[in-house]
DNA sequence: CCATTAAGATACT
DNA sequence: AGTATCTTAATGG
């Protein structure tokens, strides 16, 4: 079970926390009606046809969002990181409907939960969340464009290398303590394949490699 | 030492 | 790109 943690600082560190984001007054709505918790990493907090109760709000870790298909093959779509909210959340809540997707933490993570039933009435009454959910939605589906693109459009090669800077980048450390056999399940691959193109990467100096372990050594080309 | 598991190699589809 | 199979190498008892 996830514990559900009671600080006492809690008003002071959530007011300061989002301040950038919302206006004093929602800020104070959101000290009285949220809750926060803390999960470790590796935790599936949202899955396929839960109903959906209450938003999340990252205040620290991030989160691998993701669809599954028949096979239980997970698809990732996005990650989310502090400050950033599940737009497909927001569009279950505001029909009424159950989660379309499954939320995993990729670390420890601490997570703002707000019920619902506030969607509403927030989105009449405060500008700066109006904005929140617009622009949650516009980046959200950004990602979403580019990941189909990803997908496909390009060779499992360029598919791999963006997976792996990825997923240093929300780590935020170039070295991955992963085995080729859980990138290929990631990615709907198999493990001799990615070795195959592992190998071909180290060749083009694009990552060091050992056993259990990857160092991507340029994040920008 | 041996069992287990990661990753490289080769060949076929 | 994916699968099957074999080999090699690292790890931990």
């Amino acid at each position: 079970m996830n514990k559900v943690l009671n600080d006492q600082n809690y008003s002071e560190t959530l007011g300061s926390t989002f301040k950038f984001l919302f206006e004093p007054n929602l800020i104070q709505e959101i000290d009285h009606c949220s809750q926060k918790r803390t999960f470790e990493a590796g935790k599936t907090i949202m899955d396929i046809g839960n109903d959906i109760t209450h938003m999340p709000l990252i205040i620290s870790g991030s989160i691998k969002v993701m669809t599954v298909d028949e096979d239980q093959n997970d698809l990732l779509l996005y990650y989310l990181e502090f400050g950033e909210t599940c737009s497909v959340t927001l569009n279950c809540s505001s029909k009424k409907t159950t989660s379309t997707i499954k939320a995993v933490t990729e670390e420890e993570t601490e997570v703002l939960f707000i019920p619902i039933d506030r969607m509403e009435k927030w989105m009449i009454n405060y500008k700066s969340w109006r904005s929140f959910v617009l622009e949650s939605y516009h980046t959200r589906m950004n990602e979403m464009v580019h990941a189909i693109d990803m997908l496909v459009f390009k060779s499992l090669e360029e598919r791999l290398l963006k997976y792996l800077t990825d997923k240093s980048m929300v780590n935020n450390n170039p070295i991955l303590m992963i085995s080729h056999r859980i990138i290929a399940k990631e990615m709907n691959s198999s493990r001799v394949v990615i070795s195959r193109l592992m190998k071909k990467l180290e060749q083009k100096n694009r990552l060091k490699q050992g056993r259990n372990m990857i160092e991507i050594l340029d994040f920008t080309k």
